[in-house]
DNA sequence: GTATGTCACGAAAACGTAATAGTGTTGAAA
DNA sequence: TTTCAACACTATTACGTTTTCGTGACATAC
C-alpha cells in the first residue's frame, strides 16, 4: 500500500546496474546485452514502470499539453469546440489544460501567464469580451514572441498575427437573412449583442448587406442590441408590438427562444406571424417549441481544425521566420426547422 | 523576437554571479547582500523572469494541477461541475487538466494512466457508463495505491474507498414523485436509463418508495428504460397512449422534453393532461415550452465541494493511514415550473 | 605482440529550480 | 597573533529522464 511510482534509479539499484543501462534497456537499445535487457524489462513490467511525464517534459522542453483559454465552459458552443480539440489532441498524444477567463481580461492574462511558464506547448483560445472591448492584446503578443504558438478561434482579432479558425460570420448571416427574404418576409429585425464582440459586428454587416442587396430599406430601428440577457424581454416585447415585423434574425439561440416566448405572450404565432432564425446551433434550438432554424456553427470541426493547426505548428521543425499564418474558415449551413417553415 | 523565456542560469551568467545567488535574491533571502539582491531583482523584472513550472513540479514533486475525468463535456451538468471545480482550483493556485472518457472504459483507463505519471496531483472524476457496467475499477485502485488522492462525483461506486460528492438521488427522486402525488396525480410513470448507471438505479428506488409510501400500487409496466435517446419516441408514445398516465417522472431533461413533445403530438396538454418532472436542471428545462419542473442538481456546488475536498487532502500533511474518507451529499431542491402547474 | 575493433556497460551532462552545505574574506574579541 | 563569528556568496545535490561520451575487457587482424 502506498508504494510510490518506481523510478529508473530504483530499478537500477535493485538490479545493481547503472541508470543508463536501465533506460537503454527499456528503450531496446542494441547497446545492451540481451540478458540484461530482458531482465530489466521484466522487472520494470512487474513493477509497472512508466516514465515520469514531468521529467520528460523538462528534458525535452515540451509538455505535450495544449492550453485552452475560453470565456466560459457552460456554453454549448464552447464545450463543443473543446470536444473537437480534445479529439485530435488525444489522437496525437496531447492532453488539454483548460482555463476559463469568465469574460474577464485580468483572468485571461493571469491564466495565460500561468500556463506560459512551461506548462504547455501552445495555446488555443477565444477572446474574452472584456479583452475585445479593451483592445489590449499584449499578453498574447508576449507569448507569441516567446515562440509559443497560438491559435485563435471564433472570437479573434486582426491585431494579432497568428493562426485562426473562424466561420464566415458575415456570409452566414447574409445567407440566413436571405433565406427569410426568399420566404417572403419583408420586415426583418436583428437582435444582436453590443458591437465590441467581433462576431456580433460581422453578423450585423451580413444582415445589412442582405437587406440592401434585395432592395429592402435598412431601418436602424429594427436593430436592437442586448447587453444583458436577463433584462431583455421588455426591449424585445416593444420591438414585436411596435414595429409590425414579420421576421427576426437573432445572433444566438438564447435571444431566439426569448423572442419566441415573448411573441407567444403577445399572441403572435411562430412561424406564421413571425419567422425566427438564430445563429449558433445549440441544444435549445433543437428542443424548443417550435424548433428553431439556425445557422450551424460546427464546433467540433472548429475544434478539430484548431488543434490540427496547433499541433502541425508544434511538430514541424520551427525554422524561425516561416510564420505563414493561416486563417481557416469553417463552412456553415442553414438548418431549417419549424420556426421559419 | 523569439526570445525564449529567461532562466536563472542565464541571469546568473549575465550578472556574473552564481545560480544560487540569483535564486536566493529573487526569494529575498537575507543571505544575499542588498546591493546584489536589488541588482538581480531589477534584472529579473526587466526580462520578465518567471520560474519554470515544470522544473518546479519536478523539484517539489507536485504539479499544482488537478486531473478531471468525465464522460462528456458537451453536457450541461458536467460542464457546470467543471466550472465549479475550476473556481476553487483557481483560487488555490491550481490548474485543471481535463480528459474525456466518452463513456468508454478503455479511454478512461488510458487517460488516467497518462495523467497518473506525474502530470497531476490528484483526480476528480465521474465514472463512465462502460466502467459502471463492467464494474472494473482496478485503474482507480491503482492510482489510489500510489498515493494519489481521488474524489469521485455523481457517478460513483461503493467498491472504491475515496472521497465522494453526490446528491441524494433517492431522496430527491422521492421528493419529486411526492410532489406529483401532492398535486393529485395518481398514475405516475418513470422514464429512466438502464440499470448499471448508479444514479439511474437510485432514482428508481426513490420513485418506488414514494409510490408505496402513498399506498399507490407500484406497476412495473409504468417504468420504461431508455438506452438510446434517438430511438425512444416510439416507446414513449406507446407509454402515453396505452397506459392512461397522468404524470411522468423523467430522470433527465432530454427525456422530459421528448415526452412533452410526444404528448403534444398525441393531443395531450402539459400540464393539464400530463404533468412532467425531470431530474437534472439544465438549460432545456428553462427554455422549453412549457418550462419544465426539475430537481436542481447544483453542479457548481458539487464542483466546488469536490475541489475543496481534493485540495484539502493534497495540502494536509498526508500522514499515512489517516484515510477517513468522506462522502458529501449536496442538497437538492425542486424548481417548480410550468410542466407541473 | 601491437594495433584495431567490438561488445556491454557506466559516468556525466543537461533540462530549471530550490535548498543544504560549504568557502573565503573580513573584523572583532581574546 | 590567534580564533571565531558574521557576512556574502558559491558549490552541490536532488527531482527523473535521455543521450553523448568514455572505458575496460576481450577478440581479431597484421
Amino acid at each position: 500500500m502506498m508504494k510510490r511510482k518506481i523510478t529508473l534509479k530504483q530499478i537500477a539499484k535493485e538490479l545493481d546496474v547503472s541508470i543508463s543501462t536501465v533506460s537503454k534497456s527499456l528503450r531496446n537499445s542494441p547497446e545492451i546485452g540481451e540478458e540484461t535487457r530482458l531482465k530489466v524489462q521484466a522487472f520494470a513490467k512487474f513493477y509497472n514502470y512508466k516514465p515520469n511525464n514531468i521529467a520528460l517534459s523538462l528534458k525535452n522542453r515540451k509538455t505535450k499539453v495544449i492550453g485552452i483559454i475560453i470565456p466560459e465552459i457552460v456554453h454549448h458552443f464552447f464545450s463543443t469546440v473543446i470536444n473537437g480539440i480534445e479529439q485530435v489532441a488525444n489522437e496525437n498524444g496531447y492532453s488539454v489544460i483548460i482555463c476559463l477567463s469568465d469574460d474577464s481580461f485580468d483572468k485571461e492574462v493571469l491564466n495565460m501567464e500561468m500556463l506560459a511558464n512551461g506548462s504547455i506547448d501552445g495555446f488555443i483560445m477565444s477572446l474574452s469580451k472584456e479583452t475585445q472591448f479593451k483592445g489590449d492584446f499584449h499578453h498574447i503578443t508576449e507569448v507569441i514572441n516567446q515562440g509559443m504558438p497560438v491559435v485563435m478561434f471564433d472570437r479573434v482579432t486582426n491585431e494579432i498575427l497568428c493562426d485562426k479558425v473562424i466561420i464566415d460570420d458575415k456570409a452566414a448571416a447574409y445567407e440566413a437573412v436571405q433565406s427569410l427574404i426568399d420566404k417572403g418576409r419583408k420586415k426583418i429585425a436583428l437582435v444582436t449583442t453590443v458591437d465590441y464582440v467581433s462576431v456580433g459586428k460581422l453578423r450585423t454587416d451580413g444582415y445589412i448587406k442582405a437587406l440592401l442587396d434585395n432592395d429592402i430599406p435598412f431601418n436602424e430601428n429594427l436593430i436592437i442590441k442586448i447587453e444583458d440577457i436577463d433584462t431583455c424581454e421588455i426591449t424585445i416585447g416593444k420591438l414585436l408590438e411596435d414595429k409590425a415585423i414579420d421576421a427576426v434574425f437573432a445572433v444566438n439561440e438564447l435571444f431566439a427562444v426569448t423572442i419566441i416566448k415573448t411573441a407567444n405572450k403577445i399572441g403572435l404565432t411562430v412561424p406564421k406571424d413571425l419567422a425566427v432564425i438564430a445563429f449558433t446551433d445549440g441544444i435549445i434550438s433543437k428542443y424548443s417549441t417550435p424548433t428553431i432554424t439556425t445557422v450551424s456553427q460546427n464546433g467540433i470541426k472548429m475544434g478539430n481544425k484548431a488543434a490540427k493547426m496547433l499541433i502541425e505548428r508544434l511538430e514541424t521543425a520551427e525554422e524561425e521566420g516561416n510564420e505563414n499564418y493561416k486563417t481557416e474558415v469553417i463552412e456553415t449551413h442553414l438548418i431549417e426547422r419549424e420556426s421559419t417553415h
